[in-house]
DNA sequence: CACACCATGTCAGTCCCTGTCATCGCTACA
DNA sequence: TGTAGCGATGACAGGGACTGACATGGTGTG
């Protein structure tokens, strides 16, 4: 049986979606991935994980786009920029984010789980912006900006009608971040 | 039995410190407290729950707080007034904080659910700067901001040997944020 | 064919948390 | 004074999340 992991996710997003987080089991999911709920645990530490896939991958790409950022970047847009770069990865599959990002909605849980995701993109970017030389309040500060542009610019990609593109509300965000008093 | 609730937090407060968070079951947090398992699930939606008793209080201060400040500050500014009004009812209690947070910084599922208090205080200090008639991406954005600001001055003020005053902490990371670029 | 290796299945067990019902102490009020 | 009501607790049963231990099967390599 391949890729019994992306059934799992698949099966995963789908019993949420029809009845949601709690009333899924995880023996659940893992018969309709047809597998059993010890392998769902071997492939996920914990229920809520199998929604949380590619966050690892997101975390890299924006840590290794602050390290390739322009050196005369300052510390806020160099964070941007990484942010941008994970962004990125969402535009192509915007339909997944937003069922996604449903079922997240309607769970405490799982968002208590989407924090901690977001907590450690900040971690990460906060320490790529000190092997670029920022120095400590700073570094941490903006690498919570940064990540809070995107979960607001996301939350406005995600919600409205008419798609825009992810990068313009990035970029939208930062704008109004730019101008705060 | 009076104050079952306070004894179930103390208790809590000392197994965590003495085994660890994992290693103690709401059956001894309960059996030291002198209630049942029971009663604690009564008291507290779960077991993390127990060690994040103030943080309702705190949310409301700082809400408070930003409805009675100034007309005339900037929407970061009355953020900022929120959490340094949420924060001054930490600095009596220094050594509790210390001890809590040492607890939670070993436990990532206790770090989760902080995060998710955190969030709360974004949320309840974004809906007070919006009836302040602050519009829209700038109220969350300058509430995340303040709360950021509070996060990474709270760990400067509990990792610190010499215990400064939260305040001061507060206002030096502030500083900071303004100085972002 | 023999061997190692990796993913998976099976089973038993612990702990978190919940619903339900009985009990007990306190208070209001006749 | 008695008693009805009420809020907090105890007692018990049960479901679901996760884990450890061991067995099994399929695959590649010599």
């Amino acid at each position: 049986m391949p890729d019994a992991r992306g059934r799992m996710i698949r099966s995963a997003m789908e019993l949420f979606a029809e009845r949601g987080f709690e009333q899924t089991t995880a023996g659940d999911i893992a018969e309709r991935a047809g597998v059993t709920e010890r392998t769902f645990f071997r492939h996920f530490t914990d229920k809520r994980e199998v929604l949380f896939d590619g966050s690892a991958t997101m975390e890299r790409t924006a840590h290794d786009a602050i390290l390739a950022a322009p050196a005369d970047l300052s510390p806020l847009e160099a964070a941007l920029a990484g942010v941008v770069a994970g962004a990125d990865l969402l535009s192509d599959v915007r339909d997944h984010a937003v069922r996604r990002s449903r079922i997240i909605s309607a769970n405490p849980a799982l968002q208590e789980r989407e924090l901690l995701k977001m907590a450690a993109m900040v971690d990460s970017t906060t320490e790529a912006l000190r092997t670029r030389g920022v120095t400590d309040p700073a570094a941490g500060l903006a690498a919570h900006s940064a990540v809070t542009v995107f979960q607001i610019a996301f939350s406005r990609w995600v919600s409205t009608e008419e798609p825009p593109e992810i990068l313009g509300c990035i970029e939208e965000t930062a704008a109004a971040l730019r101008a705060l008093k």
